[in-house]
DNA sequence: CTTCACGCAGTTTTT
DNA sequence: CTGCGTGAAG
């Protein structure tokens, strides 16, 4: 039995009204996600509910991740298990591995990553001759626009998204028809489309979804102010048989509009869902009153938001602190310096983050670490998938798995190198176009089609079917294993660089990747398939090392560190938090302070990370920043400087403090 | 077909 | 400063 008494009396009454919608819409630290996780505990545990009905979805892994080990923690790992804690995505991936061959894709699909999509509207763009010269990138984010709304190739033409006399929107309207036909072509779908896929799927099978609905008769979803067009549909599709729907968010933490995610999905939950029960949390269980105050004030300055009352019990006589440093340099330094303080201290390093706009921040912050001997991991940045050498025993993998995979069958025909090049790759691209045939069986079929790479032809195609075989009879690892071997990766990733240093960190890559599948066989079991593994890699679904193993320590942060961007530390909390780059440009983006005005969303990014903090918060800016390898001045950012003398926070310079640095002392 | 060199463009944020 | 894409030479 658990017992709700972890809960204030508004928290209790939304996580016992367990039929019909309920609306949890308060501000940051109000116990919104610690009440859906009672909740839950509540459902199986207490109202015996099977967990397998039971469906939590959020938005990151981070996110889905930290729900999950809340749920353990309260209900213990067993009784926790049936529970579906996930992504959207890896929602809408399940859904789809079981019923994708409705809509004429097979099972065994491909998901595409930003590279493979760029490729493919290049060469759309390719073809479709124009004087203008069409910048990928945008036609690329135009179709992203466009499914994250719904709309389809076929229908943009008609909506009132097309403007006629857009070049651009021209364009696109051809590129999307020909990228959605390469998809369909080589058996792949795109991030956008895992989304835009079940929603068709909903729509056009309405049986389908009830089937769904059924199968998940509570629905809880957190952060919900980040959901977009094609989630709330889904939403619509998966509470078709019901209406228990439970959602949770702060209109003033929505931070991915970039991404479609449209806050009247939250404000309008009433109107969508008519006899919502609404509940609001005004007392912040997680800062301290000074850090609160700060971003009280930081967040009123937005337009069109709902008011909210927050307060704390807990006092302290710290202020927040906001430091002026010298270079990027300079600020890690800072910032590393005050973490050895505490740790010296006998501080522990999990209740620490570093926090930051964008990824490209981490550098100067890591070897300063590595210098101090600071462990510390980094959340999301550069990931495992996205090195080169990875990418291509994941393409091998895919293509073994989904041959009619062209995008990854390409990557692979000259890695290493067989001499297979551009132009026996044309003459069968033309040959696969004739026939409709795929590249793949195109060459197995004609090899002899460029005279002198008949060997080298079927020596590839041989590869890939001795790999099936091997993958089918040997452990996953296993099998990586010998592929790598088979192909000399090694050797090809030595020689691909001169310097031994690179060379050496490719190869660990690969072997981390090995590593990565034999934690997963470990936690799968021996049925772990190549499928599960490239799409958990693919998902992101499990990127740091540690995997469940561990259980006990489940709630006990590692010593370390945890270094993130201000979008990934979105419902999370530490004790400690450096939120640093607090410039002009950097913190309200560039990118944003030109395009118009929709600063609102780089207010409340801030507000985010001032509200991740428990007891002690940092600020820093620099007095100067590398760009581009030039210098250049910044000014503290407007979303503190203009609270500059509200005694809301300390301004410190220490730009004359602290170490120096090599350059300096040798000056 | 491979390699190398040069010019350039780009730096949000995530699945 | 890097990392990519293009183009010419080997
Ligand atoms: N009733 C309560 N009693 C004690 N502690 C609480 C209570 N409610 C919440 N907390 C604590 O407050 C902290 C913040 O809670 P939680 O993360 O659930 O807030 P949230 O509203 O989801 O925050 P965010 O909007 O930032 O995601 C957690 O440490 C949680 O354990």
């Amino acid at each position: 039995m658990i017992s709700l008494s972890g809960l204030n009396p508004q928290q209790r009454q939304a996580a016992e009204t367990v039929e019909g919608p309920v609306l949890i819409l308060a501000g940051a630290g109000s116990g919104k996600t610690r009440t859906l996780t009672y909740r839950i505990a509540h459902m199986v545990d207490n109202l015996e509910i099977p967990p397998s009905q039971i469906l939590g979805v959020s938005f990151t892994n981070k996110a889905a991740k930290e729900m999950r080990e809340r749920v353990h923690s309260l209900l213990g790992r067993r009784k926790s298990k049936g529970v579906t804690l996930s992504t959207f995505h890896s929602l809408g991936v399940k859904i789809l591995k079981s019923e994708i061959t409705k809509l004429g894709y097979h099972r065994n699909f491909s998901i595409y990553d930003t590279t493979d999509q760029m490729s493919i509207v290049r060469e759309a763009l390719k073809l479709y001759k124009a004087d203008k010269n069409f910048d990928r990138k945008i036609v690329l984010s135009k179709i992203g626009y466009l499914k994250n709304r719904g709309i389809s190739a076929e229908d943009f033409a008609n909506t009132r998204h097309f403007n006629g006399d857009d070049p651009y929107d021209i364009a696109t309207e051809y590129v999307y028809h020909f990228y959605q036909d390469k998809l369909r072509f080589y058996n792949a779908i795109d991030f956008d489309d895992i989304l835009f896929l079940v929603v068709k799927l909903f729509k056009e099978f309405p049986d389908v979804a009830r089937t769904w609905s059924e199968k998940f008769q509570y629905i809880m979803i957190d952060e919900y102010q980040d959901t977009n067009t094609l989630q709330f549909q889904l939403t619509l599709g998966l509470t078709l048989a019901h209406n228990n729907l439970c959602v949770v968010g702060d209109d003033d933490q929505s931070i991915y509009a970039f991404r479609g995610a449209d806050v009247s999905n939250i404000l309008g939950f009433e109107k969508n869902f008519p006899g919502a029960k609404v509940v609001k949390l005004e007392e912040n269980y997680r800062s301290v009153m000074p850090v609160l105050s700060l971003a009280n004030h930081v967040i009123k300055e937005n337009k069109n938001r709902r008011e909210k009352t927050l307060w704390s019990k807990k006092q302290s006589s710290n202020l927040p602190e906001l430091w002026l440093t010298g270079d990027t340099d300079h600020e890690a330094q800072a910032v590393v310096e005050d973490i050895l303080k505490h740790q010296s201290d006998g501080g522990h390093l999990g209740d620490i983050a570093i926090l930051y706009r964008s990824n490209t921040q981490v550098p100067p912050l890591e070897d300063e670490l590595r210098m101090s001997q600071i462990p510390y991991t980094i959340v999301g940045g550069q990931k495992l998938y996205e090195r080169k050498e990875v990418k291509d025993l994941l393409a091998y993998l895919s293509v073994i798995h989904n041959p009619a995979d062209q995008m990854a069958t390409r990557r692979i025909l000259n890695v290493p190198a067989r001499g297979i090049g551009t132009a026996t790759l044309n003459k069968f691209l033309e040959k696969s176009q004739e026939t409709k045939l795929d590249l793949f069986e195109t060459m197995r079929q004609h090899a002899n089609l460029a005279s002198g790479k008949f060997n080298s032809i079927n020596e590839f195609t041989s590869l890939i079917d001795w790999s099936r075989t091997i993958f089918a009879e040997r452990p996953l690892p296993e099998a990586i294993g010998l592929l790598v071997e088979r192909i000399d990766f090694f050797s090809y990733i030595d020689k691909s660089y001169d310097n031994a240093k690179q060379a050496e960190r490719r190869r660990n890559d690969i072997m981390f990747f090995i590593d990565s599948a034999e934690r997963f066989l470990k936690y799968k079991g021996p049925k772990a398939s190549l499928e599960d593994f490239v799409e958990k890699v693919l998902l992101q679904d499990s990127q740091d090392k540690r995997d469940e193993e561990d259980e006990e320590d489940d709630d006990v942060r590692k010593n370390e560190v945890t270094l993130m961007t201000l979008h990934s530390s979105k419902g999370l909390e530490f004790r400690q938090v450096y939120l640093i780059g607090m410039e002009e440009e950097t913190l309200p983006h560039k990118k944003t302070v030109k395009e118009g005005e929709d600063i609102g969303e780089e207010r409340r990014l801030c507000y985010v990370g001032i509200t991740r903090a428990q007891d002690k918060l940092v600020m820093t800016y620099c007095k100067e920043r590398q760009l581009f390898g030039k210098k250049t001045p910044r000014n503290p950012s407007r979303f503190v400087f203009t609270l500059m003398d509200k005694d809301l926070f300390i301004h410190k310079d220490v730009t004359s403090f602290g170490h120096l640095s090599v350059e300096e002392a040798d000056a």
